[in-house]
DNA sequence: CGCGGGCTTGACACGCGTCAATAATCGTGG
DNA sequence: CCACGATTATTGACGCGTGTCAAGCCCGCG
């Protein structure tokens, strides 16, 4: 069930030429990239905290998160992953992490040798770029999760969640009309927006009964676009999804 | 006042260097940057949301922050920077700003502009890896936050706060014995933390009636580090200070 | 068909926000 | 060197948003 090392490298170069055309030369280099595949099941660690990881990873299909967990239980997320993302492609330059990744669905990943990444990016600087780029917009998340937890009230804290969400599947073809499968649990949404899985209920009921949206078995529904993004105030541009960028 | 193109350079090649070492080409080239300096008051914009800046900026004195503003008034803060930072470093890559950079005290910068970067970038890859290693801990720093904000309790916020900020300013030399300036108001350390001015005010006393810190006139005493980081669980992995790790 | 994880709901408590008034501090100009 | 206005810090009273605890429900899976 492992995708052949083709398959997923198409995935990666999708990816980059989303931001910028690669010369052939550099297309021949990505697909040289040695490449493990493997398939994992849901809740399962991929890389934890303190590791000093030697390759980073290539998610092809699932869903993943980057989390921390604190004393006493608590559990930060840091980010939600989709195909095509590098979660952890921080290791590449940052020796020790600092929080974990794990899959969220079962999932399938390819893993890339820092090694051959390192010489890919040396001989390509425009490569480099764009993953460099890549890295940025996660930072710029980063920044907007912050505003979320610290600034917006529970109802916007979420609304604005399930709105990044939409639109980020939407950039790569997984999800249209304004509705999308959903596979994180409501204390999943509470750990990444620093609130209760049961006040994430009382919020979600909230928005389902004004109208807002449907969500059941998985499958989020969103019924009115322009007043739930109204109500949180969402702004895409901090997903930095114009291309020619870089 | 402005201090002199050398003088300036100086200060990155000295953060660069504290990273990894520079060959004699690499630091020649890094010192023909063109480069403009300037003088700025406290709390004036450097570049502001929606911007599409030409140049990234150099902290050479003083500090600045990174913030975004909300509807209603409310603002986030997302970092602080210190003298060596580049704080919109990110601008290299991504065109439009999704959020604004401010002085915190008067300041003096030096301005580069992107097109001089990026040809350093292209031709150095080892120059490259460190910035975007910079980049990358900011974003360890972001993650860091959000777990601050989401997960902590006002008391930790806070605490977590002063030894991150001591730890960085001790890195480059610009705090010993567990002391420092700190030019924050209360209102500044709120906005960081999602709290409200009237709270971190609270929690300071809390830190000062409990003996752990002394603060008064902007100068900040730690009196009890160890009990400090222990209250707040503070671990200074995430700020990637160790060297030779690109 | 029974088990278990996730969802849902209610009751209650508390941390933190808000409002407001006063005191300390600082920069600035006379 | 002092007076003044403008921030900033401080404190108290009060309320609300969200957390916590606990119980029951639903549904998919073995």
């Amino acid at each position: 069930m492992v995708p052949t090392p083709a398959l997923s490298l198409n995935m990666l170069i999708r990816k980059l030429e989303s931001i910028s055309r690669l010369s052939d030369e550099e297309r021949r280099a990505i697909e040289r990239l040695p490449i493990t595949g493997r398939h994992l099941a849901a809740h399962q660690d991929i890389v934890r905290e303190k590791d000093r990881p030697s390759q980073c990873c290539l998610l092809l299909e699932g869903w993943a998160c980057r989390y921390q967990l604190l004393s006493e239980g608590k559990r930060q997320i840091f980010s939600f992953h989709i195909p095509g993302d590098i979660p952890d492609l921080q290791s590449l330059h940052l020796k020790v992490m600092d929080h974990s990744v794990c899959t969220v669905t079962q999932a399938t990943v390819a893993f890339i040798p820092h090694e051959a990444l390192r010489e890919l990016t040396a001989a390509f600087p425009g490569i480099a770029a764009i993953l460099w780029r890549d890295t940025l917009v996660d930072g710029a998340i980063f920044r907007e999760w912050m505003t979320g937890i610290g600034r917006r009230s529970a109802l916007e804290a979420v609304a604005h969640l399930l709105c990044e969400l939409y639109v980020k599947l939407e950039a790569v073809g997984l999800a249209r009309d304004h509705a999308y499968r959903l596979p994180l649990t409501q204390a999943d949404l509470g750990d990444a927006l620093g609130l209760s899985n049961v006040h994430v209920n009382r919020t979600l009921r909230d928005l389902r009964d004004n109208g807002l949206i449907t969500l059941h078995g998985g499958k989020l529904q969103i019924d009115r676009w322009q007043e739930l993004t109204g109500l949180c105030d969402f702004d895409a541009t901090y997903l930095h999804l114009d291309r020619g960028a870089v």
